[in-house]
DNA sequence: GCGTCCAGGTCTACC
DNA sequence: GGTAGACCTGGACGC
C-alpha cells in the first residue's frame, strides 16, 4: 500500500457541454480508471499510474454543464518536479477529454434516426480515455468468450492481486496493475490464481510487449491515422479485430456477440438469426451509417440501451 | 447429479 | 486468403 499526500491542485475548463458526472460515472457503469474507484456526493476518488508514478486524484465538478470546470487535487507520495506536474495536468486533459469538440457529432446525430434518442439521455457526456493500453489491452482479453460477470471476476482479481494500493485523503482505491509486474508471472500462476484459462497466456505475452517500452502509448498511437493504429494494435497478443477497435484511441466499432444482437435490433428492427457470422454484416452497417463517429455512435447507445428500448419500442439486451 | 453446450474472440494449421 | 477447430471456465439447461 501506497500512503501520498496532496501535491498541488488545478482546475480543468473543458469544451462545452461537459456534463461532468456522465463523462466520469458513465450510465453504464463503466469505471474512469479502475473499478474500485469511490464516486460519492458528486466527487471521485481515483488512481492510476502516469509515467510510472503511482498518482491519486479527487476529481469534483465547480460548474455546468453549460460553464464547465472540473477541480481536481492530486495526491503523490513524493513532491513532483514542475515538469511532473505538467505530465500529469497534461495527460489529464486528454484522459477526461476536455479538447473534445461534441459540435460535429451533435449535428450528425440529431438527424440520425437512433441516435437522436440518445442526446436528451446523454447530452454532454464525453469518451474518456482509459489508465493506459495495458490496463485496456486486460480488460478487452478479459472480455473474450466470457459472459459480463465472469470477465468482472476475471479483471477485479488481476487488480487486487497485482496492482496497488493508493491510500490518499482518507480512501483507498487498488489501480490496475503495470505491464511490467505481470511480465514476471507464470502464465500458470496467473490462470490459476485469477482462473483466466487460456487468456493468461495471452496477457503475459502482452505485458512482456508493453512491459518493454517498445509500443507506442495510446498517445501516441493517436498520433498515427486510424488504419495505422489499428494495424499496429494487432500485432498485440491475444488482440484480434474485436480487441483492437475497443483500444484504438481514434475509435472502432467494436461488435461481437452482444452488441451484434443489440445493434441488429436498431438497423433491422429484430435479432439476427445469424449469429456471430452478422458481425461482419453489423459493422459494415454501422460504419457506413456513422462513418467517423462510429465509436461515438456506439458509446451513446451502449450508455442509453433502457431508455432507447422504451423510445424505440424494443428489447435491447442490457449487460 | 451428470453430461453437454456455449459465452461480449483469437490463433493456428490446413487447404 | 479463407476457414474449421481448439482453447479455460463456469453457469444454464436437459435428462
Amino acid at each position: 500500500m501506497m500512503r501520498m499526500t496532496k501535491r498541488f491542485a488545478f482546475y480543468l475548463s473543458p469544451k462545452v457541454p461537459y456534463d461532468f458526472e456522465l463523462t466520469v460515472r458513465k450510465p453504464a457503469g463503466w469505471p474512469l480508471f479502475t473499478p474500485f474507484e469511490i464516486y460519492k456526493g458528486g466527487i471521485l476518488w481515483t488512481a492510476l499510474h502516469i509515467a510510472n508514478l503511482l498518482t491519486g486524484l479527487k476529481l469534483r465538478s465547480v460548474g455546468s454543464t453549460e460553464q464547465p470546470s472540473i477541480l481536481i487535487d492530486v495526491f503523490l507520495k513524493d513532491i513532483p518536479k514542475s515538469t511532473q506536474k505538467n505530465v500529469i495536468k497534461n495527460l489529464l486533459a486528454t484522459k477526461l477529454a476536455a479538447d473534445e469538440d461534441l459540435t460535429e457529432f451533435y449535428s450528425m446525430a440529431r438527424k440520425d434516426p437512433i441516435l437522436k434518442h440518445t442526446l436528451g439521455d446523454l447530452y454532454g457526456m464525453h469518451d474518456t480515455g482509459f489508465a493506459h493500453l495495458f490496463a485496456m489491452a486486460t480488460f478487452a482479453i478479459s472480455l473474450q468468450m466470457a459472459p459480463l460477470k465472469r470477465s468482472e471476476e476475471m479483471m477485479n482479481c488481476l487488480i487486487k492481486n497485482y496492482g496497488e494500493l493508493a491510500e490518499f485523503d482518507g480512501k483507498r482505491v487498488c489501480v490496475w496493475p503495470l505491464a511490467e509486474r505481470l511480465a514476471e508471472l507464470s502464465p500458470n500462476e496467473l490462470s490459476r490464481l485469477c482462473k483466466l484459462g487460456y487468456r493468461a497466456k495471452y496477457l503475459v505475452q502482452l505485458a512482456r510487449v508493453l512491459g518493454s517500452g517498445g509500443f507506442p502509448t495510446l498517445e501516441e498511437l493517436k498520433q498515427f491515422s486510424p488504419e495505422e493504429a489499428k494495424r499496429k494494435l494487432l500485432e498485440l497478443p491475444g488482440i484480434g479485430d474485436y480487441s483492437a477497435d475497443i483500444l484504438n484511441p481514434h475509435g472502432g466499432f467494436p461488435i461481437d456477440a452482444w452488441s451484434v444482437d443489440v445493434f441488429g435490433k436498431l438497423f433491422y428492427g429484430e435479432q439476427l438469426r445469424e449469429g456471430r457470422a452478422a458481425i461482419d454484416k453489423i459493422k459494415a452497417e454501422g460504419i457506413r451509417r456513422w462513418g467517423k463517429w462510429s465509436w461515438m455512435a456506439f458509446l451513446y447507445v451502449a450508455h442509453d440501451l433502457k431508455q432507447l428500448s422504451e423510445k424505440l419500442g424494443t428489447s435491447l439486451r442490457l449487460y
